[in-house]
RNA sequence: GUGCCCGUAGCUCAAUGGAUAGAGCAUCAGCCUUCUAAGCUGAGGGUUACUGGUUCGAGUCCAGUCGGGCGCACCA
């Protein structure tokens, strides 16, 4: 609908001869009494030009040359606001749309020919997928998705590390366990992983090496079964929610050297240090953020000669730009939020454009179960695992209860709730929708013979439906292309859940209020396209939420 | 102490600086001999934590106060 409205106003301005570089924006008012559009381009030009706002609004109007029988009424209404009032006969050819284009419907090509990076999950393989990392995951997934539907070629990427000090203790709490279950008495650490699961994979490895491991000091080969059994897991939690990455990226390519060539760690640090922001005291190389107006300087490389996190970070960034990429997305949990500040700063002195990248930082989750908060933390080993929350609740619950608030808040996972075969449950709201609208379908098939393919010549039987029901929900399919926009420009999939709310909300009062099979046969038809115009619309949003579009309930 | 996020109906949450702050759940009152009642209609429920400021207009922006969450490592 934007497509359709701003070139209009554009033009008008120009006739009226105002002058502005104010973004024309269109929104819907809460109340209909004020249209079906509305814009306050002439409050905000008003003060630019010196002139009474509705006198400016009135002159605006003369000069909008909309299409005939398309925009029914335009008035000026409060401070000067011009709200549009659209003909019913306009929303519901526009309806048409929908169904010849598909699946296809929504889709915009702001991207066509362009390449975005989306990186997320990310998580280290030292145990079980949380739940926490389960929102990002989800949340990475659905942004990649959105990039997707504007035609960008999208790259789901997986940063992880299998050095490092986290990994060595992941060995060594193995090879304690795999001691126990040689028999022998451990004084296992709690510094160390406490989870079950880590007792689990020891004791595959006495089962499959016998207590043959038991002399060695050697972790290697803890590690390394650990990481393997550990990866295996995560990716299998989330296929479970249908997440599927293109690329795992290992930090260690950024250590290697290969023919004279320094390793992109060094790189970076020689790059910095051209700047002369690099410097070297106690033993450590530093960012010297402070000359950058940070509170403090920032370890690169540890006294112990390893880089630490922030120098692949940085590394890892500029792969991303030497990738080629054009829109590089982050996806990462509250914790990491001063990280990425610095990786920024440095990546614009060495020359990169930040503004392709666009960080997207979730707030954490907390679960509830019967009101009870649960904590959790993977050293600890009581943290609450991902697969089991799948297991309690199914994919979908755990998909949409995840992105179904804004991401920046703090999201309050009710257990109790999810798992509600009930109208309580959002997921059930939604789905049902779809549902009702395939047994409807297959009711008409039975009943009249209907069938929804092959009938486009008869679409334009949608023209004849006007009363309020219909006309809202045509009005709200229309609504949909804007909607992709919007989430994506947000990184905000919560956007496109609510938007399928209200949808499944106009077409259940539209079920209520207008018989369809009862009706006659041409009114029947165009409230069957009107039907399936919805169903289409669902589909189209469940695919990119990653929500199963369930044929009956 | 400091950086980021949050504070909106009893509960969980919406509201690109716009008009009378909205949904769902819960509560109460209605709607199934008729296409899925996992649904629909209606009612009640608010000093948007507090105090100032910016402007035609502030839940939204700014400053401060109070509460809660997450960081603040030569861990990642």
């Amino acid at each position: 609908m934007l497509e359709f409205f701003l070139p209009v106003i554009q033009s008008a301005l120009c006739s009226a001869g105002v002058n502005t570089d104010k973004p024309i924006r269109l929104e819907q008012p809460s109340d209909k009494k004020f249209g079906d559009f509305s814009t306050n381009i002439a409050l905000l030009a008003a003060k630019e030009c010196r002139r009474n706002p509705r006198e400016l609004a009135q002159e605006i109007i003369a000069h909008l040359a909309f299409p005939p029988d398309t925009v029914a009424r335009i008035d000026v209404a409060g401070a000067g606001f011009i709200n549009f009032y659209l003909t019913p006969l306009f929303i519901m050819q526009s309806v048409e749309h929908v169904l010849l284009e598909g699946d296809e419907y929504g889709k915009g090509n702001i991207g066509r020919g362009k390449t975005a990076i989306v990186e997320y999950v990310s998580a280290n393989p030292t145990g079980p997928l949380t739940i926490g990392r389960g929102r990002g995951g989800v949340l990475g997934d659905c942004i990649a998705n959105l990039f997707e539907t504007q035609g960008y070629e999208v790259t789901r990427e997986y940063y992880f590390n299998d050095a490092g000090r986290q990994m060595q203790i992941l060995g060594e709490s193995v090879r304690l366990r795999y001691l126990e279950c040689c028999g022998r008495e451990t004084d296992f650490p709690a510094t160390h992983y406490q989870g079950e699961y880590i007792r689990e994979i020891a004791e595959e490895m006495f089962r499959d090496h016998g207590a043959e491991l038991a002399e060695s000091t050697e972790i290697q080969i803890f590690k390394k079964t650990a990481e393997e059994i550990i990866f295996k897991s995560i990716r299998k939690t989330l296929e479970r929610l249908g997440i599927r990455h293109d690329s795992f990226f290992n930090e260690h390519r950024l250590y290697i050297e290969e023919d004279n060539k320094p390793s992109a760690n060094n790189e970076v640090i020689s790059a910095l240090a051209s700047s002369n922001l690099i410097s070297k005291y106690d033993g450590a190389t530093w960012f010297l953020t402070t000359k950058l107006g940070q509170e403090k300087d920032k370890v690169l490389i540890k006294s112990s000669g390893e880089p630490s996190y922030r120098l692949p970070d940085i590394a890892y960034h500029i792969t991303k730009f030497e990738r080629g990429y054009d829109m590089i997305v982050n996806v990462f949990g509250a914790d990491h939020i001063d990280e990425y500040p610095d990786v920024l700063e440095a990546l614009k002195i060495l020359g990169y454009d930040t503004e392709r990248i666009k960080i997207a930082i979730n707030q954490f989750v907390t679960t509830t179960v019967d009101g009870q908060t649960l904590k959790m933390s993977t050293r600890k080993g009581n943290a609450d695992l991902l697969d089991d929350l799948i297991d309690d609740v199914g994919a979908d619950a755990t998909r949409l209860f995840f992105i179904m608030r804004g991401k920046d808040s703090h999201l309050n996972f009710d257990i109790e709730l999810a798992k509600k075969q009930s109208k309580e449950n959002p997921v059930f709201y939604l789905q049902y929708a779809h549902a009702r609208i395939c047994s409807l379908l297959r009711m008409a098939q039975q009943e009249t013979g209907f069938n929804a393919s092959g009938r486009a010549a008869e679409y334009q039987l949608l023209q004849q439906l006007s009363s309020p029901a219909e006309v809202q929900l045509g009005f709200a399919l229309l609504d949909y292309p804007d909607m992709i926009k919007t989430s994506l420009r947000l990184l905000e999939p919560q956007k496109m859940v609510e938007y399928l709310h209200s949808l499944a909300e106009l077409f259940h009062r539209f079920y209520q209020e207008c018989p369809i099979l009862k009706a006659e046969p041409e009114v029947c038809r165009a409230r069957l396209f009107l039907s399936l115009a919805t169903r289409q619309v669902l589909r189209n949003g469940f695919r990119i939420l990653g929500v199963s579009a369930p044929e009956s309930m």
